[in-house]
DNA sequence: GATGAATGAGCATTCATTCAT
DNA sequence: TATGAATGAATGCTCATTCAT
């Protein structure tokens, strides 16, 4: 038996493309990429089939971490603020912590390398967290679930933006940004 | 005397470059830029010294049209919510008018094409605007200018996005959205 | 002890080579020819070490298996016509028979991977054949014996292409290829 | 006014591609063209838009030099015998001329990158020796002149061969050739 | 011996930029 | 100035061959 297709090659493979897109962008070579992950140039191609691949499995790759995150101590039986700001928190730490990650997620997101196949399938894993924003959805005025949750999605990201350039205050803007979140929801 | 550089050129080549980077994304070849000007390659070249500069013009070229649209009517001696939903309600129907513009301007804002330098000149056109977010942000509990700054861009951009999606529903997107925003600040 | 090299193995491999060089051509990847003989990339080196050796073992292989089809049942003791008409119709039936055989010892003939040694060790599997040439050529007007196989040859070739292109007319294009190639001679 | 596509530089790289196809086989690499053709890896591409299309056009090139040569000269009021003689001989003294062009028209010829609909563009050059080779198709016993054109060309091809191997006898070759293949019509 | 993952030189092709006309 | 052909470094991907298992 010849070595096995190695996940931990293939592992080592998506975080290098992570680091190198997240200081270069998407322009990266596949070559740079496979360096950083200490493999063949040859070898990035026997675990993706092209860069392309590449590119939407790394989303993926990302987005279910993301997703793993959302979920751990997701409070089953709180209200729905307490779910709400699980879910709130929850994203603002992974993120604080994992800048390189969430910079290449926005990079990937608004890149036309992603398709929308690759999209759909990682909203898959975001159910808990739907189900929830489903929840607000019906309790709000104007039940637009899909409103709200692109509302809490882009304020998400700018309270860890700014928690970004202020480390020190990312306590305070993940309950100042909530509070506005909540708030706006008029609930 | 030799002739002065054709600024009608110079606009035709950011317009043309602005349609193509909005379909092709940012990747589109400078020659495609040219040919859709209506223009020979070398002469992209002598508008704009390299692309990463053409890049920078665009952003400003776009960015200076959106002031434009928010500054027109600005009802200076309004309250300062009736500042802010001029604002907001310039720029929602600025985008949604202009879609092309705005998918350019967020591929260049996620790029690292546009350099700090050209997002500060870019930042000195909307004096007006930063004035009014000052204002507001007096009149906060937590007055961070530049939070609230990013939060309304980020409402609004989530609004223009839906309401593209279901033009007949603009309206109520612009009024439901900029009421979020309202509530959301605890005024 | 060590199992010995598996001659049916060796013969898969020349025969997917052979199929697959028929329908994609010479360049066509060592790991195509491995997969349809059912057999890993790997193994395929061990029974040759390297693909131009492979080559050139296949060329050998179907010639060998030529001259098996113009010996079995040739007319020792006819006379020259008769031998010639035998290896005539023996080799355009084999050819007719196996389109791919012919078709990659085409491929074969006019590349650059077959050596010139390849070429005499298949010339002389061709003994009774040449013989026979030579007793044409002694009959001769202009006994050149090397120009004679090759007109042969060419035309048996030529006769070949048509009958499988219309190959109810198989046996008119053998005996009128034949009458052809006989007057041509002028014995 | 840039400089226009020269005709001259489209024709060195022909002529390059032609020589190297000659000593390396079609694998030839388009780098090695250009540098032959002394000319840049890009500028190939600028006559060219790939590999492909270089060889076809490469094929329809070398066909029209060897339309060219038939048709210098032919005797439209001469006998079809005279007609037949002077397609045989006008090809193989071009052929012995142009050992490198016959060689890479052999190779593009047995190629799969040789295209149908080029195939055909080539036929329409032959016009004249197509209507020669039907009035001899005319007189025969079994008018195919399909056959028979296949059949000069290839008593050709093998004239040619033995010509380049033995330049003193060519001119023994040509008639002796050309009566085996006049005896073999049987006219 | 058998397997198939690993390797990396090599290839066709692209594209920002230059420069002859 | 305008043009677009010329340039060649750079890129994504292939594939014969090796070698760890």
């Amino acid at each position: 038996m010849a070595r096995p297709l190695d996940q931990e090659k293939r592992t080592a493979i998506l975080n290098a493309a992570l680091r190198i897109i997240a200081s270069q962008g998407l322009g990266a070579t596949t070559s740079l990429m496979a360096k950083e992950a200490g493999v063949s140039t040859g070898s990035l191609f026997t675990y993706f089939p092209d860069k392309l691949t590449l590119l939407n499995q790394l989303y993926l790759h990302i987005k279910s971490e993301v997703a793993g995150a959302l979920l751990e101590g997701f409070p089953l039986q709180g209200s729905i603020r307490e779910k709400a700001f699980h879910v709130w928190q929850s994203y603002i730490c992974w993120a604080c912590a994992s800048p390189e990650k969430r910079s290449t997620l926005q990079q990937l997101n608004v890149s036309r390398s992603v398709t929308e196949i690759t999209r759909q399938q990682s909203s898959a894993m975001f159910d808990a967290v739907n189900q929830m924003l489903v929840e607000i959805g019906k309790s709000d005025a104007s039940p637009n679930v899909a409103f709200i949750t692109a509302v809490m999605t882009s304020l998400a990201e700018t309270t860890v933006e700014f928690s970004l350039n202020e480390p020190d205050k990312t306590h305070a803007y993940i309950s100042d940004g909530f509070e506005m979140f909540w708030r706006g929801l008029g609930l």
